[in-house]
DNA sequence: ATAGACGAAAATCTCGAGAAAAAGTATTGA
DNA sequence: TCAATACTTTTTCTCGAGATTTTCGTCTAT
């Protein structure tokens, strides 16, 4: 296991909430991920608590929570809202991620050992499952394809020493889930996807660090280009 | 002024605080740098509700609003702590504030106008006098000085268009602020980091982006150097 | 003497009500 | 008809008390 009292991991991703707040936190996370509550979206804590089914202080801790991950913003005496989308702001996402990821990686591919290569080659097959079955009709929900997706790109640069960079990446990585949600529900997974990804394991195992951050920037820009291909009423509103 | 409704800025830096939660946040993070409450310390709110005179729930929130700043852990349902330190933790901070700092320089360098230019050597001036008095004979208090070397980082990749990186180098210039008083604290301010400016500022101003950015990292690594020499009970607490 | 378990004390988490602020609505005057 | 003002409603912010959980000291048994 993890050893825990280090500060740059907002919450544990994995375990269970141990608190109501928390719990709320992570339904309200999804919530506003997958779209539920849209960005701009005022967030009144008394008509959530209902829904949440806890206090008022209780939702608001929860509400805080989300201010960390910038996926809902606090504005001075005027409550909560859902965090706004910009085309501007994914771009700026999607290269602040770059930056950070393929630094991740280099040091991910310069360190990784035995273990670290292990991980990378089942979450690749765990993840080529997921497409599989997803393109064999709805036998595995996107839910888990995204899960896996992530869990994918997490193990990737799981060998970086940085706890800073992933927490950052973390953020981010977040953040992009909400417009890459935008694109999935228009196209399904492109086919292309896959070989991405095999591209990149390949060149990681390989030790290849240019080939692989360079795949690996190709791949999150892709992301971006077809979210600007989407009509503008899906990002502006 | 800035435009508003945008996630990426925890909470702006300048304006009064609008609520009383953010007021003790305020107090709250200043004493956790300054050193008031040291690294590991328990945070129980029921002691510190009385100290900052505020109600339990409101303390919370401010507790909550440093977990943003990755200035306080919260564990499930075992309260709050101040995030210890580590020489390995500082070292992580530094190699990614270089990471990001630079990158965010070079784009200042390429997109900065005049009026960037302008504000460059405003705040290079402001701190260099702030350096002479300092010098001179407790006229400008260490505090000021920290407020003008924090404003002159800022000026200098204020020109950088990704919020995103500015937010998490405003995140981690806290986190080292830490660091830098206790070095600070035993040998006053070394007579070079003036000059190590003054070349960031020439670099910047001729647009000399290679030389710029090799100047600054080493102006930032040159901190971890400091660090590092302090006696170890000063960090491992 | 050490390990485990029991019980008391402290701290955290949670809730609902009251005070302050903002937003919305109606009224009045030009 | 429009603008400004006063009032009402909604929403946020703040507080203190109760329910759970953790923590710490003590006691017993091996």
């Amino acid at each position: 296991m993890n050893e825990l009292a280090i500060p740059p991991e907002s919450v544990a991703e994995d375990e269970q909430p141990k608190t109501l707040a928390e719990a709320a936190y992570r339904q309200l996370r999804r919530d506003i991920i997958e779209g539920l509550h849209r960005p701009g979206d005022k967030l009144r804590v008394e008509h959530l608590k209902d829904q949440y089914e806890v206090g008022a202080g209780t939702l608001r801790e929860a509400l805080q929570l989300l201010v960390t991950d910038a996926l809902v913003v606090a504005q001075g005496q005027r409550g909560f809202r859902v965090a706004p989308i910009s085309l501007d702001d994914f771009e700026d996402i999607t290269r602040t991620r770059v930056l950070l990821e393929t630094s991740a990686l280099q040091q991910s591919i310069e360190l990784g050992d035995d273990a670290w290569e292990a991980n990378v080659v089942a979450s690749f097959h765990l993840l080529s499952r997921a497409e599989d079955k997803l393109g064999d009709g709805g036998k595995c929900s996107r839910e888990e394809w995204e899960q896996r997706n992530r869990a994918f790109h997490e193990v990737l640069i799981s060998a970086c020493p940085s706890r800073w960079i992933r927490h950052f990446q973390n953020i981010l990585y977040h953040q992009s889930e909400r417009y890459r949600r935008l694109s999935l529900f228009r196209q399904p997974i492109p086919r292309d996807v896959h070989a991405e990804h095999q591209a990149i394991v390949d060149a990681a195992l390989a030790r290849n660090t240019a080939e692989a951050t360079r795949i690996l920037t190709d791949h999150i820009m892709r992301t971006l280009e077809a979210v600007k291909r989407l009509p503008d009423e899906l990002i502006n509103r």
